[in-house]
DNA sequence: CATAGGCGGTTCAATTTCGAACCATCTTAC
DNA sequence: GTAAGATGGTTCGAAATTGAACCGCCTATG
């Protein structure tokens, strides 16, 4: 590395930092998360954003592919949670009517107990340590740099 | 869920869409720059987080603790994957003299070069879907934010 | 209709991760 | 010096994730 690449080849010192930061502290959430669930709730955090987004969707049901969109995993690793989760009676999967290979996944009343009874304790983790941070104004710029993020996403893909 | 408890129970509907948002990218983030390394360069992002780590380092060297540390994971799963660089030669674990219990991990010569290789490949993408949507002004801004979030979780833990 | 291709999901093997138990060494206090 | 506890790492088994291969259904095109 020679002096005057900086922009080319690495990250400038600032840029670097924040991209290290970046990355330690969302694995760090995602940690926390993680434990407080599987401590207290019994769930992994995978699981329970699953039933997270069954409870925010359409009559409480999604079919198995959007559900991966959504968490943004594997389909397989979706059927392989969402099958746990149906032994544990928080889900329903069943056929769809109008297309037989698709299956409905509906968040079953204990399901959503357990979300319930699951929600204060990651609220208030994310609450306290990342909602408070910021102010109305920071929200929404934060809120316009995600959906540049996401858009540039999109793009790459 | 009643009328009155967005406050306590429940995010507000913006609050809840920036988290989720939030998931979603960084999700999407980890998973494009795990599937670049993994295509073009054979190295999982873990992997390539390791030999950043290293690379950034005092004498190019770390003890696995500090490893661990930086990269937020499990010790075994360090342990796991420095076995594997050890053996595609990126790096050479080796004992320290002052404290027998302890081993130093040093990026090699090769794993310097394997580096610079992939490097690239991933600093463009950082460039080009998170960096290059921040002007200086929102960087500053973005990089005290991190670091309140990161005093945050130094607090809850 | 037929059939070719696309789509929704599952299965499977391989990899990775985690936490708990464990071993060895170092350090502190007596 | 030595016992007690802390610290650095590894091992082990269980669980999760992935991608590729696969199966069956659906749908367009002729």
């Amino acid at each position: 590395m020679s002096a005057g690449d900086f922009e080319s080849r690495w990250l400038s010192p600032g840029a670097n930092a924040v991209w290290t930061q970046f990355l330690t502290v969302t694995h760090r959430l995602e940690q926390q998360i993680d434990r407080r669930l599987q401590d207290h709730h019994g769930i992994s955090h995978t699981q329970y954003e699953i039933l997270v987004r069954l409870a925010d969707a359409e009559g409480h049901r999604l079919r198995m592919s959007e559900l991966a969109d959504r968490i943004v995993t594997a389909k397989s690793a979706v059927t392989y949670q969402v099958r746990k989760l149906a032994d544990m009676g928080l889900v329903d999967p069943h056929k769809c009517e109008r297309d037989n290979r698709a299956t409905w996944v509906t968040l079953t009343e204990t399901g959503r107990e357990r979300l319930e009874a699951a929600a204060p304790c990651i609220l208030s983790l994310v609450r306290k340590v990342f909602l408070d941070a910021i102010d109305c104004e920071q929200a929404s710029q934060l809120a316009e740099l995600l959906a540049t993020w996401s858009g540039n996403l999109d793009d790459i893909t």
